[in-house]
DNA sequence: TGTATTTGTATCAGAAGACGTTACAAAAGT
DNA sequence: ACTTTTGTAACGTCTTCTGATACAAATACA
């Protein structure tokens, strides 16, 4: 959701405030949904809010600017797996596996961001009205 | 947990069966969790159980022939991110995003099992048995 | 043959999180 | 003033995960 919503926004185009009932309206959910997750890619920089008659949200930077690591580092948490914590200190198993368990979501995660990374929100947004046009998905 | 589970029968030794009771103690958790899980193991082909008295559970290759992108396989439908599915078609982008959106899916799916198959069952238990022996944690 | 053990699976209750909704204060344009 | 719009709190619902109990089927063994 929060990919598509910085994608209605870079479609306005850099200047312009889009109201997250637009933006409720194409995700097809409620407003609050919206902005509750702008809230999140507000505090991450990537756009910015304004109250008030004729507000809405507009991009904070270049759509050349922002990729789709910057949108999983605002959003998630951080961790691609859930890690089962409580373990058996009694068991050398269970007492190791943790920080071994950790180093690996570590590495993972690392690989998942820089895969995204590899995505800025302009050819993602080109990618999109692209779809249709010819065959497959051009995503690069 | 799956996982856990395995670095478990791998440290038992290949032959040898493992009560799901024993793995709950070692996990921390009710040994119906660890059947569960065992079930989809066991639909992966990585492990073989056998009920009935002095049942139980074992590997069924060598833990050098099991890697962790293969326990992923197991107990994942397959997607690292939850997509929302029902998006506006009477919107541009809502109509085309999902697709592009799936793509994507694919690809981070696609390094993230790149990456856990560098690990073996074997080496991961190494790791966990070598925590504690020397600085910092050592997984290859 | 009978008894004990163990898995496989159904079922249930509780916890936690995601989602959609209503409501309303604060901000900002006209 | 009045309207619009965000930000946020509060609430109910739904789904998923977890842990638990229960019991049939399978198996070993005396």
């Amino acid at each position: 959701i929060a990919v598509h919503i910085l994608t209605v926004l870079a479609k306005a185009g850099e200047g312009n405030n889009v109201k997250s009932d637009y933006i409720a309206a194409s995700v097809n959910t409620n407003p609050v949904v919206i902005r509750r997750l702008l809230g999140d890619l507000s505090e991450a920089k990537l756009v910015v809010s304004q109250t008030g008659a004729n507000g809405g949200t507009r991009l904070a930077k270049c759509p050349n600017s922002i990729n789709l690591a910057d949108v999983h580092k605002a959003i998630s948490c951080g961790n691609t797996f859930a890690l089962h914590r409580q373990t058996n200190d009694d068991c050398m198993i269970g007492k190791n596996i943790q920080c071994v368990l950790e180093k690996l979501q570590t590495e993972i995660s690392d690989v998942v961001e820089a895969k995204l990374a590899q995505f800025s929100l302009q050819s993602f947004l080109e990618a999109v009205e692209k779809v249709g046009c010819d065959k497959g998905v051009v995503l690069s």
